[in-house]
DNA sequence: CGGCGGGCCTGACAAATGTCACGGCGGCAA
DNA sequence: TTGCCGCCGTGACATTTGTCAGGCCCGCCG
């Protein structure tokens, strides 16, 4: 028999990396090299330890997963990567398969599917969720314009419109013109709501 | 040698179920007979297998985890439970053992403790986080009062003051009043930020 | 009993938010 | 060149939100 596939686990819970790495070893030709908890450690490790493939959370600290994926393919060229994450958020899969992952998995998928689609990925193949191709292709880009992003993002924090216009350098209006292009645009009712639909989507990402 | 624990295991993701399942199966005096991912399906799972121990997550469509937590102590007496959850939110924990929970966990706990946790709330020991429970003892119970929480529970979902008003039969005054409490109580400056806080701490859930 | 405190309800007022119409600028096609 | 379209920036205006003072009711203690 060849030699195993060498895996790197990324992810912010203890518990489910572990649990995944007990999932994981139980298949004979996988076996798991590295752990680590937040995003600024995958490429020092994967640098160290070489895996084959890097199964990396979206939310994690310290570096976001889909930046994570940027970084490791740029710097240990010969790991693929295969994203996992909590949440099918349209924008996600796009902005992840930009960054070069090899696939992308929902944690709703079932366990036994893990393994194969690990495989997969070191096999050069693509992986991801058919339903959520499918709603990522029906949801498409943002619609939101740059600057509307911008104000978006920085709005996240919560916070009034005058804090927001002095750390943009802009007038009071501009900031509520570009928070209401972005309201209709989400079609929200409510700043807060835009937020919340624009995270979903992914659209806050860039 | 006595024979295993037998355990049911529930939580929404498939994937960090099927994983749990494989952590826990490692173990020789440990045996999975159930899984289900919907909190109502757990006291009609319990009722079939009879598990020693249930594991349950928090946040699961149908029934939430505190939830079931009462609803199988009640109906399946013989079997404890062990809540697992991804945050540490201080009223969770207070509300899981008022519920009637044996142990609370957080998924940042490391892997090789779950076990041990499993054993111990078995055995009728109860097991917490030390670190999460002097959080809880700080945070102390919810500074709400009904009414402010029901309104900020129903704000939850965005809408405007008048919409709120009418579906709890008030007078637009008085919702913006509670909401105004709730604000200065939570130490929010929004609306949104004051869900946003209550939420974190579980002040919204009974 | 009378006073006190707290929760609940309400309306009036000030402050923030969202909408709109407008002008400037740059790319692009006729 | 000219006209058109989209993005950016801005101020005036209406709507919504948050704050405040006050009235009502109930339980509690002196």
């Amino acid at each position: 028999m060849t030699e195993p596939i060498r895996l790197l686990l990324a992810d912010d819970q203890a518990l489910v990396r572990g649990a995944l790495a007990a999932l994981l070893s139980l298949e004979p030709d996988l076996t798991v090299v590295a752990e680590v908890g937040r995003g600024d450690e995958v490429v020092p490790e994967a640098r160290r330890t070489r895996p084959d493939v890097a199964l990396l959370d979206v939310e994690m600290p310290g570096l976001d997963g889909i930046a994570a994926t940027r970084a490791v393919r740029a710097a240990v060229p010969g790991c693929r990567v295969l994203v996992v994450t909590t949440f099918g958020r349209p924008g996600y899969l796009r902005r992840a398969m930009e960054a070069g992952a090899g696939g992308f998995v929902v944690k709703d998928t079932p366990a036994r599917q893990l393994a194969d689609a690990v495989r997969r990925v070191h096999a050069g193949l693509r992986v991801v969720d058919p339903a959520l191709a499918a709603e990522t292709l029906a949801t498409g880009a943002s619609p939101l314009t740059e600057r509307e992003t911008e104000v978006l993002r920085t709005a996240r924090g919560g916070g009034t419109v005058a804090e927001l216009a002095a750390t943009l350098h802009l007038s009071e209006g501009t900031v509520r013109n570009h928070l209401s292009a972005a309201i209709g645009k989400t079609g929200a009712r409510n700043r807060a709501d835009a937020v919340r639909v624009a995270e979903e989507n992914g659209w806050l990402l860039g």
